[in-house]
DNA sequence: TTAATATTTGAACATTTATTAAAATGTTTA
DNA sequence: TAAACATTTTAATAAATGTTCAAATATTAA
């Protein structure tokens, strides 16, 4: 027993919490990995990468929280608002998910 | 760019977003931690275990959802009832959260 | 300074999740 | 078989999320 989960506080147990429900969401899930793989990237944009379907005001009110959450950050350049991650560390949790795709 | 978050389809996505909203709770990843590092338990003794308080009622109902998505598993011996991880791939989860604590 | 474009905000509503308490089920022991 | 114990289930309610649409803001271009 033990695979040295390393331990872990309260605080960061909530604080993690909060960060997994900010992306526990498929689109906003796929809006890490699209801009995982690109440059930073507009709202515009970014709802025409989104496979599934996402209307704008859906997609700014998702980056939104994202950001407040802190997994996003933005920049404005003009009209427009590009995001990209705030921290990348975050993206191991993809490397996750394909472990555990096997129930 | 591109980190390879290799690529990932969208049934992958809402199966993880799944997995995700099952363990987003501050409560939930503390019992998936407890399993970690123990025995497979049961619901009374979890709940001594669990730091914030939660009462069996609770528990039975968080256990109950993590099993239901098939985070958890559980064997019974005689009136109780013990529950471990299910897939110990998503245990990883935790090698992300300490990285992504630096917000 | 008006029009056009990009994004955000807010309100309204539906859906989902969290929480609590009480009752129900199942298992062992007296 | 009745009492005691462990867990689950149900129902009721509160709280958080997801979604859509319309209106508001901000920036650039005509």
């Amino acid at each position: 027993m033990n695979t040295n989960t390393t331990d872990i506080t309260r605080d960061q147990m909530e604080h993690a919490a909060k960060v997994l429900k900010t992306i526990a969401h498929p689109v906003k899930l796929e809006i890490l990995k699209i801009l995982a793989e690109n440059e930073p990237m507009d709202v515009s944009s970014l709802c025409g990468h989104v496979g599934m379907g996402c209307q704008i005001s859906m997609m700014s009110h998702h980056l939104a929280k994202m950001k407040d959450n802190g997994v996003l950050s933005s920049e404005k350049r003009g009209k427009q608002v590009f995001y990209s991650i705030a921290n990348r560390n975050l993206l191991n949790i993809f490397h996750c998910i394909e472990n555990c795709g096997d129930n």
